[in-house]
DNA sequence: TTGTATGCGTTATCAT
DNA sequence: ATGATAACGCATACAA
């Protein structure tokens, strides 16, 4: 009797091309087999329309040939953007990816990294802000933009590269005072690097600076009292600004505008991500983070087998666009 | 001789409690057993740090917690929430997302449909525009926005209200003439209901309309030759548009822009979505669909067991949201 | 109530 | 080169 209704296993396979469920199996996996009977095998395969349990599969392999992406939400579009880039090179090596959406609850994170722990995923890739998430040796793990231990890649933005660049930007396009302001002081340590960068790349071009730098916590109203503090006789100081993000940089616009502060003419601004409104247009001019060169360069370390020994950081370059809150048509 | 470095199973957590297989199996899923020995089954458990292999189980029940996310990408807002909203509604019922980014490559959703074919995933939520698909039944699946045949279940914002209730808002805004802007004449038939809906609240308000629909492959250049082709004495003919999505209507108002025409104080434009900038804002005033919603109608609809028939098409209520491209003030 | 044994679909190790 | 068979980790029907 047939088993009816089911999808086909290996074992329907056999019986339809009247061999052994060995030979199945070496066929579908490309082990060498008497010619007459690989295409014996292979009309039956495609006459039941059969496919690998990947299930079975996984089981007696102890492969699953799936990682996890853990990242706190996809609507944001920059880790949507991450999220998908990722997907797209897993695919291409063959891999399905698990989408673990954590909201940056650290409960929901390392659930899902115990999941990863008992060989149900071959690795994981995480961004996460979380410091205390306890990563047993032996669990393939790639860190995006926060280093997590030496045991663990980590593989970012050239962050401080990227403040600097902002620095020169804005020097070359003719600011004289610039502010560098941000949020999350003790979140991590890659916003550190973007204004390590941002005050190296001042120094160098005796470009006078200040910073606001906010707690966790801190309402954003606070950059509005600085701005309002640096006034004088109805000009800000500063003709140059540099923002920790794009989305810090698009609410320093809208506090701008009220104080009836043009961008770009009386003030510059540059982001910070590289992130794209709808209809394609950067929101403000920013350094670009390479998200798809992040992506392919986290599945490449995380399934790299024969890697002697893991590089801890990758930092990969970032790049200036226009976005038209500078005044680009100046100079250069 | 304990297998070391691996992760432990059923058979090592029966050991070191002094018990049967059977019995962790049974504690494990919450079947009667007797008291100290559950006890006893769960220190076991809690000393080896045991988790149970999906893959085994899956296997044997045939069951895998698993479903598959069919989606162009997550890098548009729309997408990233949607995939964002159905990941936390699987999460709630203890389901895994496999994200599956399509590109709206039919070769690769084919793919991934002959994937879950294969008893690989429990089922599929896909938002695919590929009319040709073949999804054999047994495969439960259920469609976002497009309706793919009578056996499977569709969801989607209520597209015909939607229009309706622009071309409304549009009248109580004091709109004398209005038009309405859309892509994709052929693409799929919900933003065809969006027209609907918006030529019947047109006729019941006694608003006059005109509509410009763009063939497949049209640039988007056409809009700018229709909204020039009505302009009379400087003026516009319309005093409010209503664009088949906000990622049109953003365009629109750039093509208004150059035109030396104000938003809204010559012209009010509505998109449809409810998609929103970096900052929270909407793009433009808007319909906004119920993204939280479909996503778990969704779920609901694919893991629910015994409901004897699925409802082909389910409309969720849309709602308005101004956006600044209105002028609310005015009236009401 | 508890233990035993079988099978889920594969792969891999053997004989043949 | 090919075929039989054990094992992967688990759930369950059945025996004790």
């Amino acid at each position: 009797m047939n088993k009816v209704n089911s999808t086909p296993t290996m074992k329907d396979v056999a019986a339809e091309a009247g061999v052994a469920l060995g030979t199945v199996s070496k066929v579908v996996n490309g082990l060498p087999v008497g010619d007459t009977y690989k295409t014996r095998v292979e009309e039956a395969i495609k006459k039941l329309n059969y496919q690998v349990n990947s299930y079975a599969q996984g089981l007696k392999l102890q492969k699953t040939r799936t990682v996890a992406f853990l990242i706190p939400n996809t609507k944001e579009p920059f880790y949507g953007a991450l999220a998908y880039y990722i997907n797209i090179a897993l695919l291409k090596r063959k891999y399905r990816m698990l989408l673990c959406s954590t909201d940056s609850d650290m409960g929901q994170e390392q659930e899902y990294i115990k999941m990863a722990q008992n060989n149900k995923v071959d690795g994981i890739i995480g961004l996460t802000y979380n410091p205390d998430l306890v990563i047993e040796e032996g669990t393939p793990f790639v860190a995006i933009d926060r280093s997590m231990g030496s045991k663990i890649p980590c593989v970012a933005s050239d962050n401080f590269a990227g403040g600097q660049l902002a620095a020169e930007k804005l020097a070359d396009l003719g600011c004289r005072k610039v502010a560098f302001l941000r949020t999350g002081a003790s979140l991590n340590n890659e916003p550190n690097k973007r204004r390590s960068g941002f005050e190296n790349g001042c120094l160098s071009r005796n470009l006078p600076y200040e910073m606001k730098i906010l707690n966790d916590g801190d309402p954003y109203q606070e950059f509005d009292d600085f701005l309002i503090s640096h006034m004088k006789d109805g000009k800000l100081e500063f003709d140059g600004l540099f923002c920790v993000t794009d989305g810090i940089a698009y609410y320093i616009m809208k506090v701008l505008r009220r104080m009836k502060l043009r961008v770009p003419e009386d003030v510059q601004v540059i982001g910070f991500d590289g992130v794209k409104n709808v209809g394609g247009d950067y929101i403000c001019s920013t350094i670009v983070q390479p998200v798809p060169e992040i992506a392919e360069m986290c599945v490449e370390l995380l399934l790299q087998e024969n890697m002697p020994v893991k590089p801890p950081l990758v930092c990969l370059p970032v790049t200036y666009a226009c976005g038209g809150t500078t005044l680009e048509h100046m100079k250069e």
